[in-house]
DNA sequence: CAACAAATTTCGGTATACCATTTTTTAAAT
DNA sequence: ATTTAAAAAATGGTATACCGAAATTTGTTG
């Protein structure tokens, strides 16, 4: 591949590393440290920087190194509250436009899931619930709609992957996909829209438990370095 | 003011030209030339260039010039339709938490227009309903929500303000606005989905026309210039 | 030892320089 | 005169250099 620009491959480096957790929020992101780390200079890892911001996982600050972003509770919510929405006219549009090779595409997703779940470790799992989701804005054939899925997607990358790791009950999301899968298929817009308001709001639920857990944890850690001499 | 950064008062200035008409849709967006007519260095205008484009107003193309967007029905009709959906959730969200400061401000706005509307120019008009719709996005609450939207908004800034310079109903407009204020102002989501549905529909076939007309007449110029020896 | 001030370092913002690719111009050949 | 090839210019991508503001360290004083 490599039709990637350089500050895109920086990007998704960015992006992995904060996933991963070799970097963590509140952490700075400085640009000239960066830079050397990776072996490039500063602008194009300056332009990384600004395409990873834009997607929320990193905060801009004026006159002040770039921090990786403190996920709150509300902004997290607004996310969740946001993708809910673009995912539901994403659904409303696949229903109209989507080709039998989109909605084939999104049953052998969800085929492939249900025959290696047992199997699949929290990240696969994840990979695989992502491109679900997409798959479904894609089908939508509307670009921009698409693009800020993704957006929203990503911003949301970490939180999800946090709450994937915990969730104890898989079979309920299998079923949950299934379901939007048939009303799909049925193109019932209104059955799709009810099982993506389910679907999701189980993970805004699992999401919140988790970022309130971490704030927490953080709170905890914070207090420990205040209360030592 | 000035708490605005140097490649965000760029990218005002290259946003304006373009809707202004200065740069025309095609026209290549060249970051030296730029640069050197602001003088300012290459850095900070590919900066501004970066942030228009993901606003859609510049199409970046590797290795070769930025050009000012060419807008594409099909492109235009996708992100009203996207523009739709972000208002309403905008206006359901503002149902449930906009403040009673928030509604006076929308109804500031409205009253405004209502005032003036026989003396306005296009544009004074064009600037005045995007801050009405902003106010509404901003109601609701959800910072990113009000993010995309403006987003949104600055994309379709140039098919709206084409499309604003030929309409000759305005006091439909206000009428428009008005049902939306007062649906808002009994907190009847059901009464502003519908209010906020007419009033975009409505800028939706405005649009269109405007687009459609656009490209006939760019044709136009290109058989010419095919036709002449 | 604490507190404040000065000097130093760090860092983002901006400008400039260099390189590789692409485009345009120029010139030669058929 | 048209086509083609070579050279020159233009242009975006990347690297580096410089500057001023912010943060940190150091040193001095009460």
């Amino acid at each position: 591949m490599s039709d990637q620009t350089l500050p895109e491959k920086l990007a998704n480096q960015l992006r992995r590393d904060i996933l991963r957790g070799n970097l963590t929020p509140g952490d700075s992101v400085k640009e000239r440290a960066k830079a050397d780390d990776l072996g490039v200079s500063r602008t194009p890892m300056r332009e990384a920087i600004r395409i990873v911001a834009r997607e929320g996982l990193i905060t801009l600050r004026p006159s002040r190194s770039p921090i990786v972003a403190i996920p709150d509770i509300k902004a997290v919510n607004d996310d969740v509250e946001v993708l809910i929405s673009i995912e539901k006219l994403s659904g409303k549009l696949a229903c109209e436009r989507a080709t039998n090779t989109d909605i084939d595409e999104i049953a052998a997703i969800t085929q492939h899931m249900s025959d290696h779940f047992s199997t699949m470790d929290a990240v696969d799992m994840f990979e695989i619930d992502m491109s679900f989701h997409s798959a479904i804005a894609k089908a939508s054939h509307n670009v921009p709609l698409a693009e800020i899925h993704t957006r929203f997607l990503a911003r949301l990358w970490r939180a999800r992957f946090l709450a994937a790791v915990k969730r104890r009950n898989r079979s309920n999301m299998i079923a949950e996909h299934t379901s939007i899968l048939i009303a799909l298929r049925n193109r019932e817009p209104l059955a799709v829209d009810i099982a993506i308001e389910k679907h999701l709001h189980q993970l805004s639920v699992d999401i919140s438990s988790v970022i309130g857990q971490e704030h927490q944890n953080l709170k905890a850690k914070t207090d420990q370095y205040v209360n030592r001499s």
